[in-house]
DNA sequence: CGCTAATTCGAGGCACCCCTCGACTTACTC
DNA sequence: GAGTAAGTCGAGGGGTGCCTCGAATTAGCG
């Protein structure tokens, strides 16, 4: 159903990443919510245009998350390919939290259950697959606790997407002590 | 200072007391922020009246938390009265957490830094003062983690404010394997 | 009672954010 | 260069929440 529209218009391109440009960087730094006019005035460009080009929030968000989703599959294949299992499944935790403080949009993407895009939507499926095999891998070598799940990462990722706004410094430490409390035999 | 004002109204004084009641229920369950129109409404007065005996939100906010925030004087003694000093401050985690998942208002007013009044301040000053000494005290007995402060207490109450919205009934269980990962010897 | 000051009411002004739509402008085609 | 479809613009309508103020009501005194 790829319908082979006839290509944009100069002009209409050009604002179209403009407009892709401006949200990016709004989202990254602000969150997905910030007010549409902050995008269109970022972007130089009128309200109405931006809604021609993108009618939705979420059309905006599928166009421009997918690309950075990609480095979650990054990080889970590396944290994969590590033969610790206790290793493999810090270091994802520490990376996947890097992505967040990074980019605040990812984090409102991943933490709330805004994204319906079909896109976005795999690529979580994705993260969480290899969130689960981790887990499951650790859990089996009876180095984290058997009771730690999938849906639990879910929550200390909201948790975490806090620390990370509230003490950006500081949110290794906090994640550290936590991983401690996570290994097998600590209670 | 306190002036001598002519006693209220009969009326007016009910007023001021459904509005109390109104606002401490909302507050307890949908937070602070509630908008002021749902607390008039839900104490069946006008905006207007609302806004006659309590100008500002903080005012209501100081009308309601003092008395609740003595609470945290008990469970802060209680926990110092306990002589083994890693046990004390565990159970006063539990038990503040325990508070704030039965206020979501106490949880509004301890995490973010709306409150301004006097009597809201001190009692988070002598609150601050309690846990400082169970942190020392436990830090000193060689049980804590040295590198934990006060003020990760405060981030810490941030995050668990968020896992306690997200996830009621699973608070405890998140808080103990932070708490196993602040024993000393952990890392 | 009747009077007055205290109290109540809610419409309405302000600010923010959402999104739409019709008039205007412009890039591209022939 | 003229014609036209595509694109742009921004005023404005809708919603929510904050807060104010003058007119209407009422408690309580004498």
């Amino acid at each position: 159903m790829v319908t082979a529209s006839r290509p944009l218009r100069a002009d209409a391109a050009r604002n179209r990443q403009k407009l892709l440009a401006a949200a990016a960087e709004l989202f990254a730094d602000r969150g997905l919510d910030v007010p549409m006019e902050h995008i269109a005035r970022k972007a130089e460009v009128s309200i109405g245009t931006l809604y021609k080009h993108f009618p939705t929030r979420e059309d905006l968000v599928s166009a421009i998350f997918p690309e950075r989703l990609a480095a979650l599959d990054v990080i889970g294949e590396k944290a994969l390919a590590d033969p610790d299992p206790w290793h493999g499944f810090v270091t994802y935790l520490d990376d996947l939290y890097a992505l967040h403080a990074e980019d605040r949009g990812l984090n409102d993407v991943l933490a709330k259950d805004l994204p319906n895009a079909p896109e976005v939507v795999s690529a979580c499926h994705r993260g969480a697959g290899h969130a689960e095999t981790l887990i499951m891998r650790a859990i089996t070598a009876g180095v984290l606790r058997p009771d730690f799940s999938i849906t639990d990462m879910a929550t200390l990722t909201r948790a975490m997407a806090q620390v990370i706004r509230d003490v950006p410094g500081e949110w290794r430490r906090f994640l550290s002590i936590y991983v401690e409390g996570l290994r097998a035999g600590s209670g």
